[in-house]
DNA sequence: TACGATACGGAGGCCCCCTCCGCTTTTGCA
DNA sequence: TGCAAAAGCGGAGGGGGCCTCCGTATCGTA
């Protein structure tokens, strides 16, 4: 039997790709001005496509989010390498958790809908875990070689206490700062 | 003109009575074993009582979280009036927050979806707000004036780091202590 | 017991998520 | 260029959830 010669390389059709980005697009704006309550009907309004478009692209609501999702992670993970380039350990640190909570309010609402339909073990949630993990570490292993940090100190640990800081409801711009001088505090080394 | 005799005094009915409690301990089981987006129906259908009946005592499906919310609130204040009772100062307000991370899962839900509902600055998270700082600013002052925190401590700071930690997802007991020792460590005066 | 006030229950309206399928557009090939 | 098949499009409609409305049943009092 001869292998059916590459019949599935036929390329993503124009259209589809069209509709595709104005899909995400839209929705990544819908989530934004209207939290992720957005119903899909309307951002398939948006996006100028006829609902049972969107359903073939994103199977079902939660892929959308994960689309729309990826992209604020990637960037997340980015901002970590810029600082690792540009300031010393302990500052690239300090400057990539306070651009956490310095973010806002869009992402949570995102992951908690995310992890409520996914459930936070999901292989989803590991890869991004994973990426901005690697970025974490790259910081984290940076200051706790320059000794301005507890050795014993594990990167999800910090992730966790800043984004409970994230998750914080209404807070202002400099209680985010106390709280985070806090968390910061707490990870110098301890003096002896 | 003779004001109308207490027109308004007239009890509420007995069968009234007895379904508003039904409602409540069959909303309260079903959010703890299926989540806070149990539908209204099957609440409704647990306490054996048609839909109409949930729906005039509570108007909506936030009024019922919110029934269910104060309960929880009610028993986190009385925690921190035992501890203070019973405990050193510093222990008092660690035990405190220790039964905060070991808590668990119902209530975050229920605060999620309460604050999507209604807004973090609603009326009735203020009154919340009121009744828990009530109690831990027994606690953190207790606290201040055997001088083991920090004096520049606010309650809601540590509010907010330990309702961080109970936020994060997928946490392990051991974890949450480490996350806490950290938060505890911060606490601490400035060892001048 | 009899009657008014109060409460009950569920049919149905509206909106949202998602599926299904007939029609249109694009693409690869001759 | 012209054509057939593959790929994509769109929206009607099923199912379910929140909530309203109103005829019926029950309670409490005289």
């Amino acid at each position: 039997m001869a292998p059916t010669p590459l019949p599935s390389t036929r390329p993503t059709r124009a259209d589809a790709a069209r509709n595709y980005d104005l899909l995400v697009t839209a929705a990544r704006e819908a989530f934004a001005e209207h939290g992720t309550d957005t119903s899909l009907e309307e951002i398939a309004r948006r996006a100028g496509v006829g609902i049972g478009t969107l359903y073939r692209r994103f199977p079902n609501r939660t892929a959308l989010l994960e689309a729309v999702y990826v992209d604020e992670i990637q960037s997340v993970c980015d901002r970590a390498y810029g600082f690792a380039e540009k300031l010393e350990p302990f500052e690239a640190l300090a400057a990539w958790l306070r651009s956490f909570v310095g973010y806002g309010v869009s992402k949570k609402s995102l992951a908690g809908e995310l992890t409520a339909a996914l459930g936070k073990d999901s292989p989803f949630f590991q890869s991004c875990k994973v990426n901005v993990q690697e970025a974490g570490e790259l910081l984290l292993r940076k200051a706790k070689a320059a000794g301005t940090v507890r050795q014993d100190l594990e990167l999800m640990d910090i992730m966790r206490l800043v984004g409970g800081i994230t998750m914080a409801r209404d807070m202002e711009p400099e209680e985010a700062n106390r709280l985070l001088d806090i968390v910061l505090c707490g990870l110098r080394p301890a003096s002896s």
